[in-house]
RNA sequence: GGCGGCAUAGCCAAGUGGUAAGGCAGAGGUCUGCAAAACCUCUAUUCCUCAGUUCAAAUCUGAGUGCCGCCUCCA
């Protein structure tokens, strides 16, 4: 099965044809350390995080870089505000970044440059673009110069015509050019500074994706993604400055954009003030809600958030659970079972929910109709072992399937299993007095009691259900 | 002003030419002391509007309406 996957670059859906037989290098523009990243900003991490996995999924060694923006203007004038060091801010952000990362269960990049970290790498390619004519300076500041790059705007679909048409650009009479973007800053006082050879200043936004990707994957790479907002102009300067460096060859093969998060149809953003961090949110969901939630909808069109929303997310996440639970609980009995023909049953609808799980996926990563298949095979499951709730091969191969197609995005469905069973011996031993005496409150028809012992249970967070096989209890909530 | 995207049931959301996935909510039923969970059945003759192409259109074309994004820092 071939993957296809979205290319920005030429408007169309291509083959994935990697670089290197096997393996895959992907670059993701990763946060400005200055703040706790957005939802808006999750929305991203989770969705390149689902690809990664989906390529690992297909046996692709993947080779990923997720960079950290630790210097740049809003980290100086937060640090302002907070009357911290910069620099030591961005530091901050970062750890907070990888605790938030955690919940959402995202992996760790293969590496997480810094920019500040690199800065000689820029330096030198910013030398090497000046000595090629490609980039100036003024009093101190490093331009590109964009005019002289053919094909500056191929990515995002324009011209420098289109945009002078725009008019919204500040004149600045340093820049030759009116889209001419900063390579270089000039140090202002009190602000953080490495020497170059134009001085004291610090590097342009654009410049630390290419020095890192560079490094790290090399030319011609093969994903490189980030949010749609990105496309113009930091993916567009990215490229001129790149392809312009390595004197015209492919900077990367796929450009891949993720659409926005809205809130009331708008988009999140930080400069609009409607946004909301991944860490609030946590306070509310799960992360693996919050995750379930956001590849509930493909990459590409936008997702209007709201708690509704993840709360009906919530539900059809529980459904997931509830049906590798009843599977585990059946699995666990004595005996085996001898129904052939609902261990068929079992055994097809595993492989068509594989089957319909990778076409989808195979198909520009479309995780939400990829939810589909996961959610028929929990439907047969279900059935199957209603009818029929005893061990069998089939049914651990189904929820086996189940549980590996749920990780592929993410998502760990065996939690449920583990959490309320196999952690606390004690709980589990207070558990099973509390069932017995409630058993024998039911068999004495004591209905009082029996309701009694299961509500003040569920006020705590723990629920009973009772079933023809005896009661059941498990931990719920977030 | 330039460029681009979107409009599918009460809600969320797949579907880019062959006759509307899936989830949530709702209705009825099975099971149950009750409840929960699960299972079964039902819930869009129709995909913003109007025209057109076609044997066939949610899917293609044109016009219109509404919403959104990029063009400035933004995922």
């Amino acid at each position: 099965m071939s993957l296809k996957l979205f290319n920005t670059m030429t408007r169309q859906k291509e083959e994935f044809q990697p670089r290197e037989s096997g393996k895959v290098a992907m670059y993701v523009c990763g946060p400005t350390t200055y703040n706790y990243f957005h939802a808006g900003n999750g929305r991203m991490f989770v969705v390149f995080d689902m690809i990664r996995r989906y390529f690992m999924y297909k046996g692709y060694d993947v080779r990923y870089i997720q960079n950290f923006t630790d210097v740049d203007d809003k980290i100086i004038q937060r640090g302002k505000v907070e009357e911290m060091d910069p620099l030591a801010l961005g530091q901050k952000y970062i750890e907070e970044y990888f605790k938030d990362a955690k919940e959402l269960n995202l992996l760790p990049a293969t590496i997480h440059p810094k920019a500040t970290e690199h800065i000689p790498e820029m330096i030198e390619i910013i030398q090497e673009l000046v000595s090629n004519g490609l980039a100036y300076e003024t009093d101190g500041d490093v331009y590109f110069a964009v005019d002289h790059f053919p094909n500056y705007g191929k990515l995002s679909g324009r011209t420098l015509e289109d945009m002078k048409a725009g008019a919204r650009v500040e004149v600045d009479e340093r820049k030759h050019h009116p889209m001419d973007f900063a390579l270089w800053k000039k140090a202002k006082p009190e602000e953080p500074f490495w020497e170059s050879p134009w001085g004291n200043g610090r590097p342009g936004w654009h410049i630390e994706c290419t020095a890192m990707s560079l490094k790290y994957l090399g030319s011609g790479f093969d994903v490189h993604g980030g949010g749609e907002d990105l496309v113009f102009p930091h993916h567009e300067n990215e490229i001129a400055q790149t392809e312009g460096y390595l004197k015209g060859q492919t900077f990367a093969h796929y450009w891949m954009h993720n659409a926005f998060l809205t809130i009331n149809q708008e988009k999140m953003s930080k400069s609009l003030g409607n946004f909301f961090t991944i860490r609030e949110l946590l306070a509310k969901f799960s992360g693996e809600v919050i995750r379930f939630y956001l590849l509930g909808t493909h990459y590409r069109s936008p997702l209007d958030f709201n708690d509704q929303n993840l709360v009906m997310a919530q539900k059809g996440l529980e459904r997931l659970h509830t049906s590798i639970r009843l599977a585990q609980e059946a699995l666990d009995r004595e005996g085996s079972s001898s129904n052939e023909q609902i261990e068929a049953e079992l055994f097809k609808a595993a492989k068509e929910a594989r089957e319909a799980f990778e076409k989808a996926m195979d198909d520009d990563f479309n995780s939400a109709l990829a939810y589909a298949a996961l959610f028929e095979l929990a439907k047969t499951m279900n059935g199957c072992v209603q009818e029929n709730p005893a061990p069998s091969e089939a049914l651990a191969t189904a929820q086996k399937t189940l549980l590996e197609l749920g990780g592929v995005l993410g998502i760990d469905l065996l939690h449920s299993v583990l959490v309320p069973a196999a952690n606390d011996e004690t709980l589990k031993q207070v558990m099973e007095v509390v069932l017995q005496i409630r058993s024998r409150s039911r068999q004495k028809k004591d209905w009082e009691m029996a309701d009694f012992i299961r509500d003040a249970l569920k006020d705590k967070g723990i629920v009973i259900e009772d079933t023809p096989q005896g009661a059941r209890w498990q931990i719920r909530g977030n």
